[in-house]
DNA sequence: TCGGACCCTCACACACGTGTGAAGGTCGAT
DNA sequence: ATCGACCTTCACACGTGTGTGAGGGTCCGA
C-alpha cells in the first residue's frame, strides 16, 4: 500500500511515516516511480510505534525494542550483552511507568466515582 | 526547604523546579530574601510530576489531574463538567498507555527469558 | 572581610516529535 | 490534454521539556 493509505489506517500523517522511516523504525519498498510501498504488517507496526511514542519512549529506544516484539525467537541469537542490558533497563523503566500510570489512573477513577456520588 | 535540597531529593534540577512552578504544578513560599521555601509535601508531588512527565503526559494535563490526587474529597464539589470530561478522557488515554506498555514490557520479558534459555 | 555555596531572574539554545509549504514528478479520469 | 489527487524531497518552524550561562544578590564560615 502507499503512504496515504497507511496514514489513513494508522492515524499518522505521511510526514510522520517518512520520519519514522528516517529513524529506521519502519521501512518500505520503492515502486518504479519512487513511491513507497508498505506491506500489511506496517499497519500494526506503526500503531505499535505510536503507542510507545505516546507512552513517552523516544524513537531511539523504540528502535531497539521493536525487533524483540515482531520477530519470533529468530533474533535471540544475535543479542549482544549491550542490547540485553538496554532491554533490561527499559523493561524496568516501563514497569515504573506502568506503576505510576496505574496509581494515577486509579486515583482519577476514585475521584470521578466520588464526584458521581455527590450528584 | 530551599530549591537545592528539593532538587537533590527529587532528582529534578533547580531549573526544572522553577519551570514546574511557572507551569503552576507546584508553588512555593518566598523568604524575606526572595528564596523559595518548599514544604515537605513538595517532594512527593515533584516525584509524581516527574513520573507523569516521563509517562508522556504534558504539564497542561498534569496540572489538571494533580488536584484529584493530592486532596481528599475536598475538591469534589468544584468539579465543572469540562473538568470531568477532561478527566474521563485522560483516564481512557492512560488506560490505553498502560495496556500498550504492559504488552510491550511483557514481550521484552519474554524475549529476555528466551535469550537466557539459549545460554 | 573575603570566599564559596547558595539563591534570584532572564535569555539563549538544544532535542525531538510534528506541522507546513515549496517545487516538482506520476497517474488516472474526464 | 488537462486537471486533480497522489507521491517525492527539502527546509523552515513550532511546542515542550531541559540545559547552560550571564549578571547579580544573600549568607555563613574561615
Amino acid at each position: 500500500m502507499r503512504i496515504g493509505e497507511l496514514a489513513r489506517r494508522t492515524g499518522a500523517s505521511p510526514r510522520l511515516l517518512r520520519y519514522y522511516e528516517e529513524q529506521e523504525l519502519i521501512s518500505a519498498d520503492r515502486g518504479a516511480n519512487g513511491y513507497r510501498d508498505y506491506d500489511e504488517a506496517c499497519v500494526d507496526r506503526v500503531r505499535q510505534i505510536r503507542g510507545l511514542l505516546d507512552a513517552g519512549l523516544p524513537t531511539r529506544v523504540i528502535k531497539q525494542i521493536l525487533p524483540c516484539l515482531t520477530t519470533g525467537a529468530i533474533h535471540v541469537a544475535d543479542a549482544t550483552p549491550e542490547t540485553i542490558a538496554i532491554l533490561e533497563r527499559e523493561h524496568a523503566r516501563m514497569s515504573a511507568r506502568i506503576e505510576c500510570l496505574v496509581r494515577n489512573r486509579d486515583a482519577i477513577a476514585g475521584y470521578l466515582a466520588a464526584v458521581r456520588l455527590t450528584r
